[in-house]
DNA sequence: TAGATTGTTAATCGATTAACAATC
DNA sequence: TAGATTGTTAATCGATTAACAATC
């Protein structure tokens, strides 16, 4: 694999996409598909797509295309799910709770290891057999395990000083799932949001504009 | 407002993150804000934001900048906020429940209609208020309630069947929460999905990137 | 071999940044 | 008025698309 000086972060979201896609294809049994069959399965250029892959070096055959399986295992192997990074959650209220019990973090190569949380009635107990711990023991947990990354999902109030307490207990990556941009002065820590709110409000932008259209056509 | 041709994705996206930082701002009572200073609280540049707004008008002051309040409401409105938007939810399980429950639907000014699912120790029950129906009853409902966008959250092997009910029926937008690339032949439905799986695999490429960098400096 | 399709460079397009006159 | 800052056009930069030789 060519370890490339930069990829743009526009090919960077892609790759899960593409991830995705291989996926479902090697499902449907698919062995084999071109950059333009592909392409159109997900409403891309064939050209946009070998530019993408071109970044990582090259994965087809001439004349053939793309081996299916192959080409999956390598975006994943970029993507690092074979890694075996581990995460814990902070907060274990409905969103977290609905998290640890339905996301596969596994699917996506990552150990869930335990939960955190302040509400004494959920302390002490487990989610999913998850552990749910105090949040008070949250360092001496990171310094006794790996903690790759913490998933946000304590109130907005405690975004930022929670996001800090990971970042000083050494995580990776925070996984922010508060409606708040967490601010981390340290740039070995990577801050990946899933804002709720502004993905509503793109689709309310998208669905005014079309009541716009319909009445001035 | 210029309603002006055509506004990119790029500029749309960063609407909603513009209305966040405003409120914030204006929570903290500040008043006026130049491009320059709200660039650097975000992360952009002060060209960069005046341009976005040029896209939809003047809304500043020259030598004065913008007040926060004005220009807050001045984007809400171009989001739609305050057009009443109405939404159901499709599938009431862990995760719809938590929304159900956490997400401040009102605060993004959608109104939070009803749940769906086809489990019938749920149909007949309410969450946080909000009535869970029978999902056969679904086109009954659109039909005598003016639903504008469906949040789906049911499983993966529902979801494309769902999202089809729900074009059928003439919403206007899906919110997808599943895993799933919904498939929507009608142009004048808009479909914006939040892939936790893409989320989470971004942040695995992004600290595995930086894992490499720490072993070969 | 002929046909297909990639890898890779070049051209185009669009988004971001810079510049500056207008004006508060 | 002088200073500040926008609105708006022009320049630059980066991402996407096109093209085509390489080759399976």
């Amino acid at each position: 694999m060519k370890r490339n000086t930069k990829v743009s972060t526009a090919v960077i979201r892609r790759l899960p996409r593409y991830y995705r896609q291989l996926s479902e294809l090697q499902e449907a049994g698919m062995e084999r598909i071109s950059s333009s069959a592909l392409g159109k399965s997900m409403g891309l250029t064939a050209s946009q797509i070998r530019q993408d892959l071109f970044c990582f070096g090259g994965f087809g055959q001439q004349g053939y295309g793309y081996k299916v399986d192959g080409l999956k295992e390598e975006i994943g192997e970029i993507l690092g799910i074979s890694r075996g990074h581990t995460l814990i959650v902070l907060g274990a209220g409905n969103l977290g709770h609905a998290l640890i019990r339905n996301f596969r973090f596994s699917s996506n190569g990552f150990h869930l290891l335990a939960a955190f949380d302040v509400d004494p009635l959920r302390v002490g107990t487990a989610i999913a057999g998850v552990p749910v711990c105090h949040a008070d023991t949250l360092e001496d947990f990171i310094a006794t395990h790996p903690v790759d990354v913490g998933l946000l999902t304590v109130p907005i109030s405690a975004a930022q000083q929670m996001g800090d307490r990971l970042v000083n207990a050494g995580v990776k990556g925070i996984w922010n799932f508060t409606n708040y941009e967490i601010v981390c002065a340290d740039p070995s820590v990577a801050v990946e949001s899933v804002h709720f709110s502004d993905s509503l409000l793109t689709l309310s932008y998208l669905i005014s504009q079309r009541e716009d259209l319909e009445e001035h056509p």
